[in-house]
DNA sequence: GCCGTTTTCGGCCCGACTGTTTTCAGTCG
């Protein structure tokens, strides 16, 4: 098993003591072992071999030994009793909202309700109403929340959530009685896939605030109404929260708010270690809980707060407790890549292909944005379904964008298209030859048809590196978030194949994508891999992904330095030459 | 189940909201 399928496993052993009513120290360490799996850099198999599992916080002799023997036989029969010992529909109840493991436990236990359609129907008999400490407003809240699982997947991509909270934010912004206002969670850390939205105000009023916002245009269910908290569902079935605070509290909650669950541990950690007590409303002089305004260490930004607990400001897409820490305390964290340092994308369609626009309309709009330059790739003739290009078609693309780059030459704009390909990496090499791409300025490889086998994968993105006209691999891993798995391969092999060649790695900046992974990028950094952060566009408004694919370059680490597309076009043509030239 | 400048036992982050309670448990983030 390699480290994710573990980390399934032991998440699952976690959640399965929860139903069990195990001590929830101990199922949280099952779900906390699982997550430093799977953000592991190194294959696990590796660690295990090596004899040091012992080194990763948080894995103690029993969790080693169970690690240990899913890895070298694939099985744990602790694993298996457990699961046999409840029925295998019980922990999907665990994802009907207002459902924990007690009342899962107990409905499974007093009315035998082990899956979805039992436990509608049990609402629907009334049987539930009935049962102690739940009621008919309990019985009729699941009810909604099984339609509402039913009609809406709870986790959505980062761009669906930009596009509901962008315009509340505006509007919260607006609002007289807002004082300070700010995205919070996962979306103001920039995950690709988030579960809600937060949003955090400071006011003097919060009950005109909070009924602002249960009123705002897209609000389609009101799920709580509080006095300083409000929840709601918006267009699309995104949840959206919303806390209000005084503005002394503001940055205390913003950081809190932020997390993510695992930073803010570590950040209260610290704060005891100080004999400090931190929450949501302040940094207290005190070991006890209190909200005393008097023992409230000053703090008028975030910044403050990292300050008094011994930290450069960590920036909210780094706060993932992946080593923000030991980088903050000693000033070593990275001056993080700006998306405005981003001059063009290297990997892009036109109607050539499977784009929509022409060349004409795609040079004007990335000119009229101020970039420098931006790469035609379209799809190569083995991307049938794509309208790839055979040579004589791209042998007139040549051609046109040579004409269109003569009409910015004529009015003395440095602006550049550059002609490229997206060249499928086929079973037997590349979908071109190499006496043609080298007539191109940008070649990106692509794996668009995987093998189910992990080493044909590796083999063939390996040596797709290492041909001399290849610049960079596009999309790696080949996920679609939300849709698709990425496809198996041996990922350490590829990145040392790049690095040895010098080729680039792209990060597509899709919102779709994001391939590869923020959590893989300093590993890449490590090896001395450049990354280009490509839009991977289709149309004209996906040029906007440049932003998108910045902020997750950022949550993985990168500085300018590490970025192709931050270089002039001269630089870039320096850099572009450069690996043809080394052979 | 993990962990230790409170080290081998007794802690483990903490507060808001809801519903079913009459003082609080469960869930959520």
């Amino acid at each position: 098993m390699d480290k994710d399928e573990v980390a399934a496993v032991l998440s699952e052993i976690g959640t399965l003591l929860e139903l069990k009513g195990e001590n929830p120290f101990k199922t949280r360490a099952y779900h906390n072992a699982a997550r430093i799996l799977e953000g592991l850099s190194e294959p696990l198999e590796k660690i295990v071999a090596e004899n040091r599992l012992g080194e990763l916080k948080g894995f103690g002799e029993a969790l080693q030994e169970k690690v240990t023997r899913l890895v070298t036989t694939g099985h744990l029969p602790y694993h298996d009793e457990l699961k046999a010992s409840l029925p295998p529909g019980l922990p999907a109840l665990l994802e009907v909202q207002g459902l924990g493991p007690k009342k899962v436990k107990k409905l499974f236990e007093e009315l035998g309700v082990d899956s979805l359609e039992k436990l509608e129907a049990a609402c629907q008999a009334g049987s539930i109403a009935a049962l102690e400490g739940f009621g008919e407003k309990s019985q009729a809240k699941i009810l909604e929340a099984i339609a509402f699982k039913r009609q809406f997947a709870s986790r959505h991509r980062l761009i669906d959530a930009l596009v509901c909270a962008e315009p509340i934010l505006e509007s919260l912004r607006g609002h007289p009685d807002v004082i300070r206002c700010s995205t919070a969670g996962s979306l103001r850390r920039w995950k690709e896939v988030i579960g809600d939205i937060d949003f955090l105000v400071s006011s003097r009023n919060p009950a005109a605030v909070l009924g602002f916002f249960v009123a705002q245009p897209g609000v389609q269910t009101v799920l709580a109404h509080g006095d300083t908290k409000a929840s709601v569902i918006v267009a699309g079935g995104i949840q959206a929260d919303l806390r209000v605070v005084s503005d002394a509290e503001y940055p205390f909650a913003l950081a809190y708010f932020t997390g993510s669950k695992e930073h803010n541990i570590v950040m209260r950690q610290r704060a005891i270690a100080r004999g400090l007590r931190l929450n949501e409303y302040g940094l207290f002089r005190s070991s006890e809980e209190t909200r005393d305004p008097a023992l409230r260490v000053d703090c008028r930004e975030e910044r403050d707060i990292f300050g008094n607990l011994g930290l450069a400001y960590v920036p909210p897409e780094l706060r993932e407790d992946h080593g923000e820490f030991a980088a903050a305390e000693s000033h070593r964290l990275p001056r993080l890549l700006e998306w405005t340092d981003l001059r063009g994308s290297l990997h892009n369609h036109s109607n050539w292909s499977d784009g929509r626009d022409t060349l004409e309309a795609i040079a004007a709009h990335a000119h009229e944005l101020g970039l420098d330059y931006w790469a035609i790739t379209d799809h190569s003739r083995a991307s049938f379904q794509a309208n790839g290009l055979d040579l004589r078609r791209l042998e007139q693309q040549i051609e046109a964008v040579a004409a269109v780059n003569r009409s910015y030459a004529a009015e003395g704009s440095d602006f550049r298209l550059l002609t490229g390909t997206e060249v499928d990496i086929l079973k037997d090499g590349l979908d071109f030859d190499d006496g043609v791409l080298v007539r191109l300025d940008v070649v990106v490889a692509s794996l668009h048809v995987p093998s189910s086998d992990a080493l044909e994968n590796t083999r063939r993105l390996v040596r797709a590196a290492e041909n001399p006209q290849v610049h960079q691999l596009g999309h790696l891993s080949g996920r679609l978030l939300l849709e698709r798995e990425a496809y198996k391969f041996d990922l350490p092999a590829v990145l040392k194949a790049c690095a040895d060649t010098g080729t680039w790695i792209e990060l597509n900046a899709s919102p779709y994508r994001f391939d590869l992974d923020w959590r893989l990028w300093r590993q890449a950094k490590e090896l001395g891999v450049k990354c280009v952060i490509n839009c991977d566009a289709h149309r004209l408004d996906h040029f906007d992904f440049l932003r998108l694919g910045a902020g997750i370059a950022r949550k993985g680490w990168l500085t300018r330095d590490d970025v192709i597309n931050t270089l002039t076009l001269p630089e870039l043509w320096k850099a572009l030459g450069r690996k043809r030239r080394s052979r």
